[in-house]
DNA sequence: TTGTACGCGTTATCAA
DNA sequence: TTGATAACGCGTACAA
């Protein structure tokens, strides 16, 4: 039979209320600043906790606060994912930081399998987190179900799954898309198409509309080839099509850099040169884009921001402020070598 | 004022007893798997608590307990390079889903600058955590003393700070090196040298032995450059001292990606091919690797199984389990374009 | 301005 | 096997 290791025991305001000569209702007033306290009484607090080393006990604090202290942070997507993209990443540390800022635990909490789905929706309903942060969730999934009934607070960063009296932090996909097909333009290509991915999600009927504000009077929409997801076998198949359809093409606009190094891929399988003969920009600045040769253009997602507004949204709501707040973030173009 | 959205009143064991027709007593010891409770009561309880929809309230149970079932997962490393690493990130997951089967939540903490040290100190002191796992200490920096001082039940992942009562999981520096030494050697080279960074920690100079052991007789310590870091700057003058002292070489071990590709710079800079001339071999399989032009061919660390020996060893040492066990894992080589 | 006393939801001890 | 009841450490009406 093992023992636990003795800790030292810890102080609580039973001992500094003792070691002051005041009553435990003052300790405790001071410590969560309340002013009725007299400058007597707060100098012999602060000596006595002090001495004693007094740190208030969360788990008392919490129960009869009736509130964890917490968020959760969850992702759906499956943990490789997680690990290449360096988004989310950088979205769960600027989360982190403005959530610790503000005195809370993140807990992370990735939904891959069924069976984790299960174990998050347990963990939402048992009350172990005052609200949550959502990262790519979507349509109607089962997490998103439970959220709701629960009326848990919620920030979504990415696109909003229908209807709810949650907050959303989302990305200008229309403006940035806008932005690099401008800047492809300026290259001096002539004939422009995208292969566009995801129609049926904001992002993805966004970044077209994007590409088509953009281009004005010279869109032409047999240069557009919709594919279903945002992966590099569809970019490839997309870029093949395009290809057949208009051997002229000069520029393309891959809704995303998975897409794009399929496009890359099937452009050099076709004996074309990027960027020489064709030049060809994606979205997300994901690690597609630096390990593609050559590497893309794209654009970078302000990914850190994104996580600490997600952050700010579920405090506000658990503070009590109403929900279906938006905000909307820029982000930048990064010019590399592929136009 | 804004007034906190009305939450759904949670169940309590005191509503299920209601409902049972039993004591709150009975309800609790049904609930932790105590034996003592007959079919009859088992039944009535399991009907309660699915009617009233009951999870137990974490924080009262952890008040009573004297524990808060959570652990810290401490990171040294500025945050870009916490980005950067896809180790530690695999670290992270590793340890998460490992503690997350045992039901324990894990927390976060980056200790970058100074201020983040102090926050991640008081946190540990206020008891938040029933231990942690540290990514990357340095020795005897200030959060491993606060540590120390805590008792803390504590795992860490790396080159172990000196003596102390906790517990580590490292990966075979010295058996690691020596393979893919072996390998190098293997592909034909005859003059092979290597850049050993920090030698004055455990990972460095076990890397160094590995590669004496894989060359034995045709060892040569006019072709080892000691350097002070594990970083780029140091790999390329590394590299150029080594071409001065011997023109002819055409084989390198540098001790980790970064200072690979520093080597593969001065190699290019001096007009040598790489693989062609010199194979360059590094160490990590970071991010590096694969940005690298060649691909770096290296040794990659089982990151996920790393956090999860770390959570494993954590458990143990809050379960009671003695302090001091250390497991050592086994590397893979990965073999690229770069030798 | 301060002290008293109660309640937060559990587990654990001890009689019954 | 079960039911009272006492902690656990804290916030907060309420009374003083």
């Amino acid at each position: 039979m093992t023992t636990p290791p003795v800790r030292p025991k810890r102080a609580t305001v039973h001992d500094v209320a003792q070691e002051a000569g005041v009553s435990r209702g003052t300790v405790s007033r001071y410590v969560n600043g309340d002013r009725y306290v007299s400058a007597t009484a707060r100098e012999a607090i602060e000596a006595a906790i002090a001495k004693v080393g007094y740190v208030p006990n969360t788990a008392a604090r919490n129960l009869v606060m009736q509130r964890s202290q917490a968020v959760g942070f969850i992702v759906h997507e499956p943990h490789s994912l997680f690990i290449e993209d360096p988004n989310i990443g950088e979205i769960l540390l600027g989360a982190n930081a403005a959530l610790s800022e503000a005195d809370h635990q993140m807990a992370v909490l990735i939904a891959d399998t069924g069976r984790d789905t299960d174990r998050v929706a347990r963990y939402l309903s048992g009350g172990f987190v005052d609200g949550v942060i959502i990262v790519s969730a979507r349509a109607n999934d089962p997490i998103t179900r439970v959220v709701e009934r629960l009326q848990l607070p919620a920030a979504y960063v990415g696109h909003p799954p229908g209807a709810s009296s949650a907050s959303f932090v989302v990305i200008d996909n229309l403006g940035s898309a806008r932005a690099i097909t401008a800047r492809l333009v300026e290259t001096g290509r002539r004939r422009i198409g995208m292969i566009a991915a995801a129609l049926d999600r904001d992002s993805g009927s966004d970044r077209l509309a994007g590409f088509r504000e953009a281009l004005g009077e010279r869109f032409d929409d047999r240069l557009v080839e919709p594919v279903p997801l945002y992966s590099y076998s569809a970019g490839r198949d997309g870029m093949q099509a395009l290809l057949a359809r208009s051997p002229d093409i000069d520029g393309v606009f891959a809704a995303s850099d998975a897409v794009a190094a399929g496009a890359v891929e099937a452009l050099r399988a076709a004996g074309r040169r990027v960027p020489e003969d064709v030049g060809v920009v994606g979205f997300d600045d994901s690690a597609w884009a630096r390990r593609t040769l050559p590497a893309l253009s794209t654009v970078r997602q302000p990914a850190a921001r994104l996580g600490a507004e997600a952050a700010r949204l579920v405090l506000d709501r658990i503070g009590g402020a109403p929900g279906g707040a938006e905000v909307m973030l820029e982000c930048e173009t990064v010019w590399r070598e592929s136009a």
